[in-house]
DNA sequence: TGTATTTCCGACCGAATTGCTCAGGAATTG
DNA sequence: CAATTCCTGAGCAATTCGGTCGGAAATACA
């Protein structure tokens, strides 16, 4: 379980296709303006979030992101996972006896307590993130900017 | 609140000064060896360690890092915070109005749910970790090993 | 049918971080 | 004085981060 901006990009974004979702799909163009980020990064991100079957993509004009199952069914310790795709994490993992023939205290004592910090971010979901205050206060003023057609990029060709 | 590789060794080199406190000071040849890792990385770490006050360094033959406080008042977050060093993590923390003159989703979503995962970390002390079974096991044979004085390292000039 | 939109895909790239090496200085023990 | 160990700093290869570019495939709409 490891923990950056990247996975940190990635909860956001999800958290943006969560609170439009049953509305319209969203384009990565939005998040991207949103997160002041680059879509191309975002492409990335979301490559990984769709091959764990995270979120579905749709083409074409009015198209973008869609969460491929409920918010309240998708914890926050699956997202980091996904961006994360790491592989070994600790340097002796199975391959060989690190020790002394058995297996080494940074093996047992992290394994058990990365198992604690997933569990910890397995309890959250997107459902219930959506519900916080903050969150609420923000997503309406986002909404409400979206209706008004409001463009922040410049509409030069 | 960032997680690497970096945060897990220093939280296993401390695990490593708890397990030994009050026998003796821990040398980092010591530690380097048990988590195959250089001495030099771990000065670096340790360099931080104790910058924040989280160990005492004793020079001279016999001498090596003791815990700056009882382990029962060390928790994991102070150690991970201590390594990680970050500055900004936000991209917009206080320096601008990242969207429209207030706070973005971004920033009030990730405050909140980084301190949910810094609280949890801090309600882990050291002193709880080495009472682990896991811990507690892998402990009485690494101190075996010393007092025998075994030499894993091959003893060749 | 054509054109704009938007997901997809792959290569490449600068900057930061990770983890390490080397070289030496300062304190402490004996 | 000599060995040990912390302490400091410079520098370096590999990886990751976040981004750029160029295009291909699907879809909506005129």
């Amino acid at each position: 379980m490891r923990l950056s901006t990247k996975g940190r990009y990635a909860v956001t974004a999800m958290i943006d296709l969560a609170l439009h979702d049953e509305v319209r799909p969203v384009a990565l163009t939005d998040i991207a303006e949103t997160q002041k980020i680059s879509v191309s990064y975002l492409e990335q991100l979301f490559a990984r979030l769709r091959k764990n079957r995270l979120v579905k993509g749709m083409r074409g004009p009015g198209g973008g992101y869609r969460l491929a199952r409920p918010a309240s069914e998708v914890t926050i310790a699956e997202i980091i996972a996904a961006v994360d795709e790491q592989i070994d994490m600790t340097r002796c993992a199975g391959k060989e006896d690190c020790q002394d023939g058995e297996k080494c205290l940074t093996h047992e004592l992290w394994a058990d307590l990365s198992k604690q910090l997933y569990d910890f971010l397995h309890a959250i979901t997107l459902g219930q993130i959506v519900q916080w205050p903050a969150v609420q206060k923000v997503a309406v003023r986002q909404e409400a900017r979206h209706r008004r057609g409001v463009q922040t990029t410049k509409s030069v060709a």
